[in-house]
DNA sequence: GTCTATAATTCGATAGAC
DNA sequence: GTCTATCGAATTATAGAC
C-alpha cells in the first residue's frame, strides 16, 4: 500500500463486496453494485483487484486467514496438553474462532457470518476458491479427530465435520435475529453458544 | 396439456432446469443453457413458462408438492397412533419425505436432492418462491414437537428445527459426492441416511 | 490513482413467419 | 407450437486522458 487513500479505497471495495455477496451471492452481485456501494469508480475495482474472481478471493482471504490461524493455534495448544484430546475440546477449538470473530469489533459481524455461509453454497468454480482458503485447518482437525475417534472411518469423520460446519453456519446466519440461539455479541453469550453447540454435536460425533 | 408433444417438451424443460439450477444456482443458469440442455428452442421456454422466475417456480412446485403432502401424511399417521409422538418418530416423519423422494424412479434422484438444497440457499427474492412451497409443513410439525418437548420454549424449538433443516440441506447438497453421507438413491442408502440423521439430531433436540 | 468512454459479450424477453 | 431474428439492457473488462 503506497498511501492512505489507496488503503481506504481497497478496504471500502472489500467491505462492499463482503456485504453484497453475503446478501446476493457471487453471480448475483455485479461489479457496478460493488463500486456504487463502495463509493468508488467502476474502473478502480479492476485497477485494485484485477478481476471479479480475484476480488472475491481477496475478501475470502481477509476473513479466512485470521480464523484459520486461530483454529490451528487452539489445536496446537490442545496437542501440547495431551496426545489424544477429547471430542469436546476439539469441537471447542474448531467452533470458537469463527464465532468469536463475528463478535470482534464495532463492524457488523453478522455480514461476515453470512459471507462465510455463502462461501459454502457457491457453485463451482467459485466454491473451490473459498474452500481452498477456509479448509486449511480441516485436515489438521481431522487428523487429531481420527485419534480421538479411532473406531470411525475417515469418510465418517469427513461428513460429520461437514455437518458441524453446517450447524455453525446456520447459527451464524441467524445470529441476532429473534428466537436465535446466539442473541448478542457479548462474550458470555458467545461462550454459552459454543458450549451449547459442543454439547449438541459431541454425542453425534461419537455415534456410529 | 393439449397433446403429447407439449407434455414432453415441458417436461424436458423442467428436467433441464432442475439439473442446471441444482448445479449452478438460479443466477448462474441461463435460459439458453436450459434450452440447449433440453434440446428445445429458446423461444419455446418463454412460450411454455412465461419467464425465468415462473419456470423456477414450476420446478419447485413439482418437487415440493409431493414432499410436503407426504410429510403431512406421515405426521397425521403419527398423531392417530398417539397424542404425543416421540422425537425420533417426528424427526423421521420430517426427514423421510425429502430424502425418499429422490429414490423415486429411474431419473437421477441426486439432482433433485441438490435442487432442494439449492432452494434454501438462493438469495432473495428467489428463496421466497421456494420457501413458500416447501415450508407449508413447518407449523404443523412445530405444534406436535411442542407436545413432545413441553419443557422447551417455542423459540427453542424454532431454531432447533432450523438446525435440523440445515443438516438436511448439507446432506442433500453433498449427495453423491465423495465421502458424503448419502452416496446413492438406493432405498437401503436412503433408510440408513434417515436413521443416521435421526440419531444425530435427537439428542440435540432434547438438550436444554 | 481516478475518471470517461467504450469494446465485446451475454442476458431475458419479444415479434412475426411458418 | 416451433422457429429465426432481434431488441434493449446489462455484464466484465480495457483503453486512454488527466
Amino acid at each position: 500500500m503506497s498511501n492512505a487513500t489507496t488503503t481506504d479505497t481497497k478496504t471500502q471495495i472489500l467491505d462492499a463486496t463482503e456485504h453484497l455477496i453475503a446478501e446476493k451471492a457471487f453471480a448475483g452481485t455485479t461489479l457496478r453494485n460493488i463500486a456504487s456501494a463502495a463509493g468508488v469508480n467502476l474502473a478502480a475495482v479492476h485497477y485494485h483487484f484485477g478481476s471479479k474472481e480475484d476480488l472475491f478471493r481477496a475478501v475470502v482471504q481477509r476473513i479466512a486467514k485470521p480464523v484459520v490461524a486461530r483454529q490451528l493455534d487452539m489445536l496446537n495448544q490442545l496437542k501440547q496438553k495431551t496426545v489424544v484430546p477429547s471430542v469436546e475440546d476439539l469441537l471447542t477449538a474448531f467452533l470458537t474462532p469463527p464465532l468469536e470473530f463475528i463478535s470482534g469489533g464495532a463492524s457488523p459481524g453478522i455480514v461476515q457470518a453470512q459471507f462465510m455461509g455463502r462461501c459454502r453454497t457457491e457453485p463451482e468454480p467459485i466454491q473451490s476458491v473459498a474452500r481452498q482458503e477456509f479448509s486449511a485447518s480441516m485436515d489438521s482437525f481431522l487428523d487429531v479427530l481420527q485419534r480421538a475417534l479411532p473406531d470411525q472411518s475417515r469418510s465418517q469423520l469427513d461428513w460429520k465435520l461437514d455437518l458441524v460446519i453446517a450447524v455453525l453456519i446456520q447459527v451464524q446466519m441467524q445470529a441476532g435475529k429473534p428466537n436465535a440461539l446466539l442473541q448478542s455479541n457479548r462474550p458470555k453469550d458467545i461462550q454459552n453458544t459454543i458450549s451449547t453447540l459442543v454439547d449438541f454435536m459431541t454425542p453425534a460425533m461419537r455415534a456410529s
